[in-house]
RNA sequence: GGACCCGUGGUGUAGCGGUUAACAUGUGGCCCUGUCAAGGCCAAGAUCGCGGGUUCAAAUCCCGUCGGGUCCGCCA
C-alpha cells in the first residue's frame, strides 16, 4: 500500500501516530528552511510540513511543484496554537515529514486545479482529466454517484429489477436521427444506437418483468444544447397494471426522498403541482415552465379584435394571439435596452415585440404602437395586465406558437434579471395530458407528439376518426424548475389500437410490419397493461449541483459539434477498416 | 440550416488605428523557520486563433475561415 490514511481523515485523534500519504502537491508555501506543502487527493488537503533540519526529505519539498505526486512518511502533530487553520477539516493537525518520495513530477498544468473559474470551457474539456481533479467536478461526480445509488437503492426496495438491453439495436425513423454503426458481417446493412430503450422494456412487460428498471445510456444525433448531449442517462422505468397515477406517486415518492438525502439544504413543494398542457402553454408559454416565480403570461386577443394597429389585427385574422409580459420596475428601460429585446425576439424567429412603459411617476406612457390603436385600446391593455406606474409592458402577435417561444424566452430572461427564481427551491410539476398527434403540414400525415406507442385517454377514444387534433395523450412529463427532466405515458397493449395509430401516423402495413412487426405480434401473446417513465438523470444532477449545462455534471462531455477535445472523437478511420465494412466516402 | 457572443505570454484579463503590447497569476533564480491565495527581490515568457483586405501604419477597421458557447429550427 502506497498509504496508511487519505488527505482527508487525519484528526486531533491521530497526533503521535506514524503514517503515509500519498497525494497531489495541491499548494507550496516556501520559507526557507522551513515548506509546507498542502497535499491533496479526492478526499482532502493535509498540511504536511517540511523542515531543513532533515535536509533529504527538505530537498523533496524544494523540488516539488504544483501537481506533483507525493508520498510522505510521517508524524502527525498537533499544529502550534496559533497555526490552526479552522478553513481546512484537517485543520488542527499536520504531518511532520520523516521522508518523501516524488511518485511523479508533473509539468506546469494549464489549468490551475487550486483556483477554479474564467477559463476557456474548450481547455477544460481538452484537459479533462486535470478539470475533474478539481473540486466543483469532484463534488459533482460524487453528488452523480449518490443520485444513481439512491435510485437503485430506492427501486430495488420497491421490488424493481434492473436489466441491461442491448446497444446495438435496430434502426425505427421515428423520433431523434439515429447514430448509425455499420454491420461488417451484413455488407449495406446497420444497426442503431438506442435513443432509449422503449421497444425492449415493453417487450419486458410482455415478457412478465412487471417492475424494470436500468440506468441506460440513450443516443441521438441531434444538435445539442446546454442541457442536451448526444449521449446522455437515463433512468428508464416500466411497470406493468399500472394506471397513470401510479406512475406519478411512485416518483413523486422517489424524487421527495432523494431530495431530502442527497440535498436536505434544498426545499420541494409537495405533492408536485399538475397542469395540462394546453394550461402550461397559456399562462407560461411552455410545456415545462419555471413554477417559481409568477410573471404569467396574459391574452390580450379578445380586446384586440376590432383594433386598427395593423401587427395585431394581422396576427389576429389569420388565428394567431396577441400576448403580453407585464415586467414590474423596468418602465425605465432605455431605447437601446428595449431595442436588444427586440433584436432577441426577431434572433428566436419572432416577428418583432410591442412594448409600453409606464413612467414610475405616472406620467404618459411611453410605447412603440400606442399612437397606432383606437382610442381606448392602450387603456383596456393596462387594465387587463393591472399594469403599474413604473411597468414594462411586453406583447408579441403572431401565431401562438411564436407568441410562446418569444414570451417564455422573455420571461425566462427578466426572471433572472430580476433574480425572481429562488436556487434552493426544487418546484417539482407535472404537465398531463399532451395531444397525442400533431398534424403535420409537409408530409400531410399525423405525428406522434410522444412517440407511437402512447396510449390516448379511453374517453377521447372515439375522436381518433373525427377529430384526431382533440386526442389528449396518457403521457405525462416531469418538470423541474424549467426543464423536462421526465417524459413517460400509459403504452398501447393492443394490437389493435396500435394499427390504428399506425394508420394515422401515416405508416402503412408493410412499413408497419417491417419496422414493428415484433411489437405488434408481441402484443398477440398476451401482453399487459403497462406504462413507464424515463427521468433525465443529468438533467437532474445538474439541478441539484446548482448548475448551468448538463456538461458540469458528465466526467467527460462533448462539445456543442458532438466532439471529444479530449481524444479527437470522431475521427477518420483507417481505409482497411472502411472496406471491412463495405463502406464507401463520397 | 439560421441569429448572437467569445478567441491577446502556460492561465486569466487590459489595450480597440501609431504603446518597448500592460497587469495579475504561474514558471526559473536568490532571500526568508509557522505559513495556509505566505512574503520580498530579480529574470524569462505572447506579434495578439488562422487567411486575406483597407491604410503610410492593424491586436485594434472590413471580409472569410477555424474553434468554443448561448439560443431558434431540430430534439422529449
Amino acid at each position: 500500500m502506497y498509504r496508511s490514511h487519505t488527505c482527508g481523515e487525519l484528526r486531533q485523534e491521530h497526533v503521535g501516530q506514524e503514517v503515509t500519504l500519498a497525494g497531489w502537491v495541491h499548494r507550496r508555501r516556501d520559507h526557507g528552511p522551513l515548506i509546507f506543502v498542502d497535499l491533496r487527493d479526492r478526499y482532502g488537503i493535509t498540511q504536511v510540513v517540511f523542515d531543513s533540519q532533515s535536509p533529504e526529505v527538505h530537498a523533496i519539498a524544494e523540488e516539488s511543484r504544483s501537481e506533483f505526486v507525493l508520498q510522505v512518511r510521517g508524524l502527525v502533530r498537533s499544529r502550534p496554537p496559533e497555526a490552526h487553520n479552522p478553513e481546512l477539516a484537517t485543520g488542527d493537525i499536520e504531518v511532520t515529514a520523516t521522508s518523501a518520495t516524488v511518485l511523479n513530477p508533473a509539468r506546469t498544468t494549464p489549468l490551475y486545479i487550486a483556483k477554479e473559474g474564467g477559463e476557456d470551457e474548450a481547455l477544460r474539456l481538452k484537459y479533462r482529466y486535470l478539470d475533474l481533479r478539481r473540486e466543483r467536478m469532484q463534488r459533482n461526480m460524487i453528488l452523480r454517484h449518490r443520485v444513481i445509488k439512491f435510485m437503485r437503492d430506492f427501486l430495488d426496495a420497491e421490488g424493481f429489477l434492473e436489466i441491461e438491453t442491448p446497444i446495438l439495436i435496430k434502426s425505427t425513423p421515428e423520433g431523434a436521427r439515429d447514430y448509425l454503426v455499420p454491420s461488417r458481417v451484413h455488407p449495406g446493412s446497420f444497426y442503431a444506437l438506442p435513443q432509449s430503450p422503449q421497444q425492449l422494456k415493453q417487450l419486458l412487460m410482455v415478457a412478465g418483468y412487471d417492475k424494470y428498471f436500468q440506468v441506460a445510456r440513450c443516443f441521438r444525433d441531434e444538435d445539442q444544447r446546454a442541457d442536451r448531449q448526444p449521449e446522455f442517462t437515463q433512468l428508464d422505468m416500466e411497470m406493468s397494471f399500472v394506471e397513470q397515477e401510479d406512475v406519478i406517486t411512485l416518483i413523486e415518492r422517489l424524487f421527495i426522498q432523494l431530495c431530502a438525502a442527497v440535498v436536505p439544504h434544498k426545499r420541494v413543494l409537495t405533492p408536485f403541482p399538475r397542469l395540462s398542457y394546453v394550461e402550461a402553454m397559456e399562462r407560461y408559454g411552455s410545456d415545462k415552465p419555471d413554477l417559481r416565480y409568477g410573471l404569467e403570461l396574459i391574452n390580450l386577443s379578445d380586446l384586440l379584435t376590432a383594433t386598427p394597429f395593423n401587427v395585431f389585427k394581422g396576427a389576429l385574422e389569420q388565428g394567431g394571439q396577441v400576448k403580453g409580459l407585464r415586467i414590474p420596475g423596468c418602465g425605465n428601460y432605455t431605447r437601446k435596452q428595449l431595442d436588444e429585446l427586440i433584436e432577441m425576439v426577431r434572433g428566436s424567429g419572432g416577428k418583432g415585440l410591442a412594448w409600453a412603459a409606464l413612467p414610475a411617476d405616472g406620467g404618459d406612457v411611453r410605447s412603440s404602437f400606442g399612437k397606432l390603436l383606437a382610442p381606448g385600446e392602450m387603456a383596456a391593455i393596462i387594465e387587463r395586465m393591472q399594469a403599474q406606474p413604473g411597468d414594462l409592458l411586453l406583447i408579441v402577435a403572431d401565431k401562438a406558437s411564436s407568441v410562446a417561444t418569444a414570451l417564455d424566452k422573455l420571461r425566462r430572461l427578466f426572471a433572472e434579471r430580476l433574480n425572481l427564481a429562488d436556487p434552493d427551491l426544487l418546484h417539482f410539476s407535472w404537465v398531463l395530458d399532451f395531444p397525442l398527434l400533431d398534424w403535420n403540414p409537409d408530409e400531410n400525415r399525423w405525428d406522434a407528439v410522444h412517440h407511437p406507442f402512447t396510449a390516448p385517454h379511453a374517453e377521447d377514444l372515439p375522436l381518433l376518426a373525427s377529430n384526431p387534433a382533440k386526442v389528449r395523450a396518457q403521457a405525462y412529463d416531469l418538470v423541474l424548475n424549467g426543464y423536462e427532466v421526465g417524459g413517460g405515458s400509459i403504452r398501447i397493449h393492443r394490437r389493435d389500437v396500435q394499427q390504428r395509430i399506425f394508420e394515422l401516423l401515416g405508416i402503412s402495413e408493410e412499413t408497419a410490419q417491417s419496422q414493428f412487426g415484433h411489437m405488434l405480434e408481441a402484443f398477440e401473446y398476451g401482453a399487459p397493461p403497462h406504462g413507464g417513465i424515463a427521468p433525465g438523470i443529468d438533467r437532474i444532477v445538474m439541478l441539484l449541483a446548482d448548475e448551468s449545462t448538463i456538461r458540469e455534471v458528465m466526467a467527460f462531455p462533448k462539445t456543442q459539434q458532438a466532439a471529444d477535445l479530449m481524444t479527437n472523437a470522431p475521427s477518420e478511420v483507417d481505409e482497411r477498416q472502411l472496406k471491412e465494412l463495405h463502406i464507401t466516402l463520397r
